[in-house]
RNA sequence: GGGAGUGGCUCAGCCUGGUCAGAGCGUUCGACUCAUAAUCGAAAGGUCGCGGGCUCAAAUCCCGCCUCCGGCACCA
């Protein structure tokens, strides 16, 4: 129906539409963004690295057409979850579905959605995690060790690594974890006057026994794997596969632990009933496991066979490529590829925050609580979309950068663009898009302009380029103001009536365009052009179609999309992250 | 072993050598007024970390050196 309105137009004014490379994916895709752990507030660092560029990439397919899945789900298990619980007197399962709701709240408040959003102590995931290890173990990828770790009478608990403090050898610096000295840097094979963390008393040494995944057995056809995909990343699998070459460690995944997926009995081996799997055994397991029910739930479809026909695609954050490119894969492969492998693990860097690390312990980070009290959500999102590269490398959030992103780039140039054009045509015209007349050269270059732009961006999202997607678009909103100050329309020039028909068309496609990196603005563009349909439901390829035709009607309320930030606002938050940086609180 | 060193700032280009010396922001001058002190035009500004090499030709490939960043596979 609409297409053929535009067909017809465009014959009309004697142009064959634009036949350019379009994304066509013939499978549907499934994505996942990694698991937040679910015991602190979500971050505007959690954001740059993998949701945002998650839930950009699968906004922008689902408009092409393809059905997308995002997936994603809490991290629920493990000892500081168990802590942390135990301190505010919850218990763990409480303390996890409390976090559980507010992330979801938190994702979405900067738009951040998910088709399903779970939960890694979920039963469904539990039995999943469950069988995977005893079909693991049945194809001899399971084995057996004693392994000897620190204990606390006291709390009559093991302690992991960072819960034992005790004196560096090297530097003599006191309060240092056992597995790191973060004075000297140095790892320490024994440290001196170890302390618990909890109780502060001393503990002793215990034996224990664990299973290990054998990780070893899959050298050869991980190398082979990581070789031959295609479309991972090459520096990060340069830097996996050199892990490989010096050998690959064979895994413990269970923990003496009372919080996390129980260990089922295998016949003939001693009972593990005290013990748990180790949160990385479990936690990308549930990827699948969320897709699964996310399948038979909602899709009434089958999981296996829908995610084995699936492209998958595993957003991660640089800190856990370790897992995503060698223990998640091997232990598909452990299961002989009931689940495939990922198609693409699409990994970036970290983010500093004013030029340093964030640090919770330090004080040092903005949540997103924070931000979306000072801020509209979308100036985020778009300040990100900028600066996000394709690549470990990490970026940075800096206030004064954030400041002239949004008003010169967005507001300036894409914010003006479109409310110099939509408030022209209240003006003068009445609201009423007028009717063209014969076209120019400068306008036939513009159409030119509209005709490749949805390609253009959209195959960049699809490559995951996302700032260079958004200065595509800077770049196109950029040229109509050009185009707009070139016509003069106000000066009532034979041609102007083409001006605003066309522009008003570009004002179309910005808006389908920005619909992936900050919908709620884009919707609000949509609405001022006086379009009736929603926003997200259109065909991505349309922003480069004319359909915005003579006549049409826009909305009658003509305001500016965005607001402009105010350089003492700038100032306050310089202020208030000013001296937070306080010494070495241990959590 | 990995990544990076390009105009004041942030970065693109390097894989597939030859309009590659670019973009945005910032700066200076000028124009315009439809628009949120927004816009448009013009200009200034870099021997592409250093030294060699291959080549008709290198920011781009090879070798050496210097500097910086990360090295949380045990801690989620």
């Amino acid at each position: 129906m609409d297409i053929k309105i535009n067909d017809i137009y465009d014959k009309s004014i004697g142009y064959e539409p634009y036949k350019g490379p379009k994304i066509v994916i013939e499978k549907d895709l499934v994505v996942t963004s990694a698991l937040p752990y679910a015991n602190g507030q979500i971050h505007v660092g959690h954001i740059a690295s993998t949701y945002l560029p998650a839930d950009v990439f699968t906004r922008f397919v689902r408009m092409t057409g393809t059905k997308i899945y995002h997936i994603c789900a809490t991290d629920d298990f493990g000892t500081p979850i168990l802590i942390r619980a135990e301190n505010e007197s919850k218990t763990p399962g409480d303390y996890v579905r409390e976090w559980n709701e507010k992330d979801k709240k938190d994702f979405a408040s900067v738009d951040i959605n998910f088709d399903y959003f779970s939960k890694t102590s979920s039963q469904q995931n539990i039995k999943f995690v469950q069988d995977v290890f005893k079909e693991l173990y049945k194809n001899n990828h399971i084995k057996e060790e004693i392994v000897v770790q620190f204990f606390c009478s006291f709390d009559d608990k093991y302690l992991p690594d960072r819960y034992v403090i005790g004196r560096c050898p090297f530097c003599n610096s006191d309060n240092q974890y056992s597995d790191l000295c973060e004075s000297c840097g140095r790892v320490p094979e024994q440290i001196l006057n170890p302390k618990c963390v909890l109780c502060g008393r001393p503990p002793v040494m215990k034996e224990s026994l664990h299973y290990f995944f054998k990780l070893s057995d899959f050298e050869n056809s991980l190398k082979t794997w990581l070789t031959n995909n295609g479309n991972l990343q090459g520096d990060v699998t340069k830097y996996v596969l050199n892990w490989i070459s010096t050998g690959l460690q064979d895994w413990d995944i269970t923990r003496d632990l009372t919080w996390g997926v129980p260990i089922p009995k295998i016949a003939g081996t001693q009972d593990y009933k005290d013990k748990v799997f180790y949160g990385w055994f479990d936690n990308h397991l549930c990827y699948i496991s969320s897709f699964n029910t996310f399948a038979e739930t909602v899709l009434k479809n089958d999981g296996k066979k829908l995610w084995n026909e699936s492209e998958i695609i595993h957003f991660i954050g640089k800190d856990i490529i370790y897992h995503h490119y060698l223990f998640l894969p091997a232990i598909r492969l452990g299961i002989k590829s009931q689940y495939k492998l990922p198609d693409r693990i699409v990994t970036r860097g970290h983010l500093l925050f004013q030029n340093r690390k964030l640090s919770k312990s330090k004080n040092w980070s903005i949540t997103l609580g924070g931000f979306t009290k000072s801020f509209n959500p979308d100036y985020l999102r778009f300040y990100f979309s900028t600066i996000i590269p394709y690549s470990q490398s990490d970026i940075n959030f800096d206030w004064d950068s954030f400041y002239e992103k949004i008003n010169n780039e967005l507001i300036s140039n894409i914010g003006n663009f479109i409310n110099r054009t939509l408030s022209f045509t209240k003006k003068h015209f009445d609201g009423k898009i007028p009717l063209k007349s014969t076209l120019d050269s400068l306008d036939e270059q513009a159409l030119t302009e509209i005709r490749q732009i949805a390609y253009a961006v959209g195959e960049l999202i699809f490559g995951n380029e996302i700032d260079k997607a958004m200065k595509r678009i800077l770049q196109f909103s950029s040229f109509f103001n050009q185009y707009f100050q070139s016509k003069e329309p106000w000066k009532q020039h034979a041609d102007s009536n083409n001006s605003i028909w066309i522009s008003a068309n570009a004002v179309r496609s910005i808006a389908i365009l920005l619909f992936p990196f900050i919908p709620s603005s884009a919707q609000k563009i949509w609405k001022q052009l006086g379009s009736p349909e929603y926003l997200q439901d259109q065909d991505w390829y349309s922003a480069s179609e004319f359909r915005i035709l003579q006549g049409h009607k826009i909305d009658n309320d003509i305001t500016p999309i965005f607001k402009r930030i105010e350089r003492a606002e700038i100032e306050n938050q310089k202020a208030e992250f000013k001296d937070t940086e306080s010494t070495n609180i241990r959590t």
